[in-house]
DNA sequence: AACCCATCAATTGTCGACAATTTATTTATA
DNA sequence: TATAAATAAATTGTCGACAATTGATGGGTT
């Protein structure tokens, strides 16, 4: 399966390397959400000086997984409920917009690849029921296809590039598994309905709602951790 | 006048001081659209080292300012008719976005605050007829006080320090003057009235109407452009 | 004359060192 | 002992030089 959002452009200078390597790192809690960033180590760690690492920080800043204070240094951008709100908000109208846009711009081809996709997604949860890895990357492929079908190049930097990889890092790391896969996939399989039918505004709307859902799939983690910390504190 | 998405962050470092400069020359077009960017060449001409240039570089790449290839350098964005409609489908969902949630969120003074905003701002219109200048920054000051009062991070970040900037450069090397100026003055006003009816969706609709007329006016610019090089390519 | 290849110049990417600023530690004082 | 000032250590910002890559120039071949 291809891994979307990630080998997008390709690898030609040092601090190319770095930036996907640090990325991952980031996305999947290598590096932990919060932490201060030494420039002198991690150039070290990854063989580099300090301004290719530099520049690689900067390509990080531009994706939102690491925050930058003048004279002061680089901290991991912190996982919050109230910062997972703000994203989502921004995601979902962006989404929402590229699901119109595909609606209309979609060629037939890539809405019948879409189709195949989510038959392949629905045989392989079949067989392979509880991973969750190939449900992730299905799930990515989707919306990347369908962002990608909107033919706008702004937004599709925006989301595909930009956005994306601060979602990913909430999902990754605040785990995204339960009922909500077989839900998921009838909510996929209406968004296509809508574009297959060139309906823009139910497409959106769809879309929309199922970030919505997805949004709270991840809240109920931030509650639930709430929930034990506030207890602990308790007893 | 205050001068909104200008003066926001503050200039510490010399890289902040060449990134603004920079900026400024970029939108108003003293570096033209499209040219490439010589690094040593401007390094130079701002008196500082490659570093702190390609640091100012990098910043200008964030804001949709310039484009980067690897091995091959720096130009300028280009001005196209289909860049500014991406732009501004953009612009529309996320500032449509940014109004609703101000209908929410923003107090009471802040809506306060944004009449006597648009009184001035009719007052001025009436004294100095034609003097675009103030028209233009009190439009400008009007947005940003409502994409602050949706009171998200990172929908505020995103439109002022991101995507406004290449707003700006369009409007100001396109030119944005004519009879739309008291017509965007009665729309700003029945945006005002929806926020401060906290009708949210009534304020997102009226918002997106409102930047739809505003790309519509700068559209028919490029299709003047066209007309005019169409004839002389003619005769 | 048009095309391709080799050589050269110019530009970008990367490095290590120094300067400026911030943070941590120590010392002095109330 | 707690607070504040002074000092020291560490980190970030900036610089100039070198390495790697690209685009341009010129010479040779069909």
């Amino acid at each position: 399966m291809t891994q979307p959002f990630l080998n997008d452009t390709p690898i030609t200078t040092a601090s190319d390397q770095v930036f996907v390597d640090m990325r991952r790192e980031i996305v999947e809690g290598s590096i932990q959400q919060g932490s201060k960033i030494s420039e002198p180590e991690l150039a070290k760690r990854y063989g580099v000086s300090r301004a290719t690492l530099r520049e690689a920080l900067n390509r990080l800043e531009s994706c939102y997984l690491v925050e930058r204070k003048a004279n002061v240094g680089c901290r991991v951008v912190a996982l919050t409920a109230e910062r997972l709100i703000e994203v989502y908000q921004v995601r979902s109208s962006l989404e929402g917009l590229a699901c119109r846009l595909a609606a209309d711009n979609m060629a037939a081809d890539e809405v019948k690849g879409l189709k195949q996709l989510l038959n392949q997604h629905l045989q392989t949860q079949r067989v392979k029921e509880g991973e969750s890895y190939y449900q992730e990357a299905g799930d990515l492929d989707f919306h990347y296809r369908i962002i990608k079908g909107s033919k706008n190049a702004h937004l599709i930097h925006l989301l595909c590039n930009e956005l994306y990889q601060l979602i990913r890092m909430y999902r990754v790391q605040m785990g995204m598994v339960g009922p909500r896969v077989s839900k998921a996939f009838d909510e996929h399989l209406a968004i296509i309905n809508a574009i297959e039918n060139h309906d823009g505004e139910l497409a959106e709307m769809l879309m929309k709602r199922h970030i919505s859902a997805s949004q709270a799939n991840i809240q109920t983690k931030f509650d639930l951790l709430n929930k034990k910390t506030t207890l602990s504190a308790k007893s």
